[in-house]
DNA sequence: TCGATTGTCTAGCGATGCTAGGATTCGAGT
DNA sequence: ACTCGAATCCTAGCATCGCTAGACAATCGA
């Protein structure tokens, strides 16, 4: 058994291996040269042996996409649970929330922008994606405002937090006033 | 002289035809269908001939979006104009963008989303662009609220009707609730 | 030690964006 | 009216893409 048991390591160690190169790769020179022959050569394998992890370049993607939601939660969290206050645990969060895509934008690519083939705002949502938006719902839906529903109230500040972010990242917009848009935005949707 | 014309003339008729075809076929089969092989024989012409008029796909692409462009210019114009009040203009004008972002999405896609070659947000950025972003301001800078510079509240709520429109689009929300989500944003936003 | 299963690679398919170079058409000048 | 040069267009091909079939080698159970 404890073959078969060190084969199943091994091949799990290596499918961790696909990822973080596919990640890497992405980061270094995009999404686009993120190719199945380079990503192959890279991890020191042929590319088929990319087949028998995931289906396809897309299903790589999703597992990119997965990974970065998890630390997505984890970095809204830790800057929301280190500010005093609604107010500004609502600041911190967008901070955190826009840091975390301009740090990481081959991450946030596979998460908002490109097909990883994952389902989103359904039941058989992977649990990461499910996790990224409560960690935003635990801070925003206390400034969500009499009456208003706090689910809806999160994803209208997330979707006005993405819209920052990509245009920002695509050169819509100067990154020079980020900050005060930042600003001006929670200023004017967090209701304390 | 008049021979030299005619072509001209025809040139600038067939270059039409190929900014229409590849528009008309994106938004059929989205863009990923849109090949130079498959636009040149929608146009009845071989391949090289696209690339008499542009340097490649992507020039193309930003045709389609400078056309867009100017379009949604005019769909926003046009909702803002019919409205009464402030309050009422600014609900107007994200209904616009919104649902014109919903009906013509690889137009907005060609926009917003895919790499056209265009420069935003500089002194080269193409007229219809800053006509489109002024069409947004005429309307927003009156609700900018006192002390708050109108072209960046017009960039952070074009930002946030940005995420409405690609995070529905791409299956991230629901489109159910897309209306009170809008109204949501135009409550808190918008300074009356 | 043998046979079967598993694992991996080489080679190739169809499709992509783009381009070189030949063929054809057409207008200008005598 | 005729020829010659230039503009115009197409055929054919390149490198690269995602993906897969089929051959080969390594490994395990008997």
């Amino acid at each position: 058994m404890s073959v078969q048991e060190r084969k199943q390591r091994e091949r799990a160690e290596r499918e961790r291996l696909i990822v973080a190169t596919a990640r890497e790769l992405a980061e270094q020179q995009g999404w686009d040269a993120v190719t199945t022959r380079r990503l192959a050569e890279r991890i020191e394998y042929s590319q088929p042996v990319l087949y028998s992890h995931f289906r396809g370049k897309r299903e790589i993607i999703g597992a990119v996409a997965l990974e970065g939601a998890a630390e997505l939660a984890a970095a809204v969290r830790a800057a929301t649970s280190a500010a005093d206050g609604p107010r500004e645990q609502v600041a911190a969060l967008a901070r955190a929330y826009l840091d975390f895509a301009a740090r990481n934008p081959a991450v946030y690519d596979a998460l908002f922008q490109l097909d990883g083939g994952l389902a989103y705002a359904q039941e058989d949502t992977p649990e990461p994606l499910k996790d990224a938006f409560a960690a935003l719902l635990e801070s925003l839906g206390e400034v969500a405002g009499d009456g208003v529903h706090p689910g809806l109230f999160t994803e209208m500040f997330w979707a006005s937090l993405h819209g920052l972010a990509t245009l920002t990242r695509a050169g819509r917009l100067l990154p020079e006033d980020a900050a005060q848009r930042v600003e001006l935005l929670v200023d004017r949707l967090a209701v304390v």
